[in-house]
DNA sequence: TCAAAAAGTAAACACCGTTCACTCCTTTAG
DNA sequence: CTAAAGGAGTGAACGGTGTTTACTTTTTGA
């Protein structure tokens, strides 16, 4: 692990420009996504030339990641903090859930450019290192450990492996994410029998996710 | 609905050129997705200028729009036919999310496409028609009547909103695709305390969906 | 003080989606 | 059969993009 140490003045006053920039990014791109976001815009808006950005980031790619890197790190905080809350098994495994997919639909564009990347192009063996230390396989780390609780509990089935089943629970809330921030209204809609607001679905998902591997 | 005519030379020859530019867009847009697919790319490749295709299309969006919509017919279309086959209703609700994820994960790119568009930008209102008349706005029809049928059959919670279970159903099938094309390796990885075929977790995460709803 | 390193930039490269004015050819009406 | 009309097709341009290169200016540290 490598130290940041930044106690000349040039290396304060660095990081100040590459904070201003990347904070000026964070509000283009929360509000207008990756497509809105332009190095060109971006360099306009701090009062650089676009080549200048390039001093500081490697490539726009680069940039973006930090911001969603940030991003996923947040989620992974409150999730955590839920995992280890003081009351019954049940309803943390529901929240936790419910917080991964409310945080998850308050930055859209950045939850998005979380998964947005490649369509499988890479070999998975050369992606499971940067997978794992980052943001997104600590998370997967602690969803997994709350799955073995369960387990070892007597919450979930017994034959449940708790690698896959957090997988499972993994990939069943990320879908209820991007319905949200992709289908406008989901997952309300004018002819439902019953309507609900947005938060009270999140619950009823998380229950059915959890349920489902309940013994 | 409007009938599509082309009895004359003309119109037939036209809707031959347009078929030739739709079928070497699906090409290159299945191996490298909506950024590899360029219009003056596209025009290079049917030797044609970029202009014409506007011809033809009346933008970028409206050419990647017919993509998807006639990939995701194949799933409604496959979808449909699942849940009206021959065998108990506990095994029909799982194909169905199965079958679903199955096709999804053969077009990553035509799969990501179909909800890739507005990040909630456009009001539920103005977006309700549009998805109505859309396929995947049928493809949940089908899934809705699914579960109608199985609250009335006694499978699932007497409880449940049909079309809010619906929902449900569809955003943990749309998560799993999404992860299998998005993370590579899903589900996969090599610290796994037990391994799995992708098929085979697919199935795992269809059984979980539906048990979440049953009694 | 002065060389070296860092910060910053203008201009260019190679793309992109899209539009416009224009030619050429086919269709159709008289 | 001919002439007008309309459709097919295009080259060139507009305004945008990410990125690199050669260059100037400023700052740093011995």
């Amino acid at each position: 692990m490598h130290i940041e140490t930044h106690d000349t003045p040039a290396e304060r006053r660095r990081l100040k420009v590459r904070e201003l920039i990347l904070s000026a990014a964070e509000n283009v791109f929360a509000d207008e996504g990756e497509e809105g976001l332009s190095i060109r815009r971006l360099a306009r808006n701090v009062d650089y030339s676009p080549a200048a950005i390039y001093k500081y980031f490697g490539s726009k790619d680069e940039l973006v990641f930090e911001l969603k890197e940030a991003f996923f790190a947040r989620i992974l905080n409150s999730v955590h903090r839920m995992v280890d809350a003081h009351c019954p098994f049940s309803d943390r495994a529901r929240s936790c859930v419910a917080t991964y997919v409310r945080i998850a639909v308050e930055k859209p564009y950045h939850y998005a450019a979380a998964f947005a990347g490649q369509v499988t192009d890479i070999a998975p063996e050369d992606w499971q290192p940067e997978f794992e230390n980052s943001n997104k396989g600590l998370a997967f780390l602690v969803l997994k450990g709350m799955v073995e609780e369960g387990v070892d509990m007597g919450h979930f089935r017994a034959d449940l492996d708790p690698s896959l089943a957090a997988k499972s629970i993994w990939a069943s809330s990320h879908g209820l994410a991007m319905m949200m921030n992709h289908i406008p209204g989901f997952p309300m809609s004018k002819h439902d029998t019953d309507t609900m607001s947005a938060d009270a679905f999140i619950v009823f998902h998380a229950d059915n996710i959890i349920r489902g591997l309940e013994v």
